[in-house]
DNA sequence: GTCAGTTTGTTCTCACGTTCACAAACTCCT
DNA sequence: AGGAGTTTGTGAACGTGAGAACAAACTGAC
């Protein structure tokens, strides 16, 4: 809802090329990215967001959440970039890809900038996710807070090992590995997440892909080769310490580098 | 067999642009601001190696790796980059940074590169790394092996949650928040995580900084704001998950948008 | 030694992402 | 109403990254 109501009007004002959202390219197969096809038209079969704006996004839906809970329900660019973490320059780009939902002189309505976002990503309603491997990482996630508030819903727990299917984990049976097939397609599950060793990773995704899964999260330390049509993001935990190794090691120029003796 | 000459004499003639400034940090720019005022650069300290290349560093260090343990030990660039999932050119542009560590006709030894990458990114020997806020997440972390196996030591567990100091996870006792200050100096940290609710992780943040910590990875789904020098990466699940969203719900228009009777 | 085959390292070009700077548009005050 | 003050949205400049293509360098055969 919109907290001053002498925005109406502005506001639906601002909802410019609403419907030529719709003109999804005509291939109905996997995802088709080549739009750029060099020149012409790259606007027209809808607006093609930046991959870095698509992953700066959420980060903004998230401190808009912020703001409501604190009451805020006006913000200009600048708060919001420093709420985000980013530059206002590049936040005020990033939401022209969406469409004009501020108001020039006076900023943007939380509540609603909120909503836009939320539709633009997807998630106005919740998204079923399965989580696959219910090790110490997989209990974790199933058990993270932040998937049901921002539009997920775990709605299977799956392992290979047998020991662990008797346990209840987050509210939630953990299920053989088996009924992946039946699970995916009577809940329509889209989305799925990898929490297994890495040596499992690959067989696992190749059965999620054969059950009807386009979009993978893996959390397993392996690379896994997929089909056109499916994404794939990944999260590597050790990845990321190194590359924070990395800029500390530049840091500390005192740290004197042993010039390998022993290494074969 | 190492084909290549030794480090010393490769790396002094690859010194191309010391004084391009690079400060793409994700979160906070910060970069040690020794390589304009100190201009002597002391040996290794004078390729800026990019951004994106860094994070890809780790990528062909755990695929070697795994050819290592396969009994592999020569590799060229176009097998490694299958491993790692990369096109080829741009696998043997980032080695290039590093030297020229490959044999022209044959490819690269796989452990001597594995080295030189491990030397590079800085894990030729272990980091000691801490962790703050022992929930779900800092215990399957505090538990999580491939730290350990990839050049990270956890040498401490922190929560401010007394209930937790009793317990030992992973082999190591919770101890209080209080300690940080004496921890990071005794066992010179320099790398902390967060894994924390959000809303301690600003104020976590600044006690890591205060306590000598210059390098933190975020697990916490906040955006954390440090001084200039001190690296942050953030690790966020759910945004990871809504940019999957984003382009799930590109692949299937189908699903209509429900209009959320909010907006009248 | 020479030639064919192979693979690296590098250069060049293009696309993408970031930042600046400013016009357009809105509010508020007089 | 008009002007001053704000803030958005966007065009343009700039820097970084990706990929193709090719010369350089090495191996092995004869």
């Amino acid at each position: 809802m919109h907290p001053s109501a002498r925005d109406g009007g502005t506001l639906s004002a601002c909802l410019k090329d609403e419907s030529s959202v719709n003109a999804t390219t005509p291939s109905a197969g996997g995802r088709t990215p080549a739009a750029t096809v060099d020149g012409v038209v790259t606007r027209s079969a809808g607006r093609e967001i930046p991959e870095a704006t698509v992953a700066r996004l959420p980060v903004y839906l998230r401190a808009l959440h912020a703001m409501l809970e604190r009451g805020i329900s006006t913000c200009s660019s600048e708060e919001l970039a420093v709420a985000a973490g980013v530059n206002s320059a590049k936040l005020r780009k990033d939401l022209s890809y969406l469409g004009s939902y501020g108001t020039r002189g006076v900023g943007y309505d939380v509540d609603y900038l909120r909503y836009q976002i939320a539709r633009e990503i997807g998630v106005t309603q919740d998204w079923p996710v399965i989580i696959v491997g219910i090790g110490n990482l997989g209990h974790a996630l199933a058990n993270y807070s932040g998937f049901r508030s921002r539009g997920f819903r775990v709605v299977a727990l799956l392992d290979a090992d047998p020991a662990l299917s008797e346990k209840v984990v987050a509210g939630l049976p953990v299920r053989p590995f088996a009924e992946l097939d039946a699970i995916v397609a009577e809940q329509s599950v889209a989305i799925g997440v990898i929490a297994t060793p890495a040596e499992a990773a690959q067989s696992v995704a190749d059965e999620m892909v054969g059950a009807g899964i386009t979009s993978i999260l893996n959390f397993a330390p392996s690379v896994i080769a997929v089909p056109e049509g499916v994404d794939v993001r990944k999260v590597d935990l050790s990845i990321e310490l190194q590359i924070l190794a990395y800029h500390e090691q530049r840091k500390t120029p005192s740290v004197s580098e042993p010039e390998q003796g022993a290494s074969a």
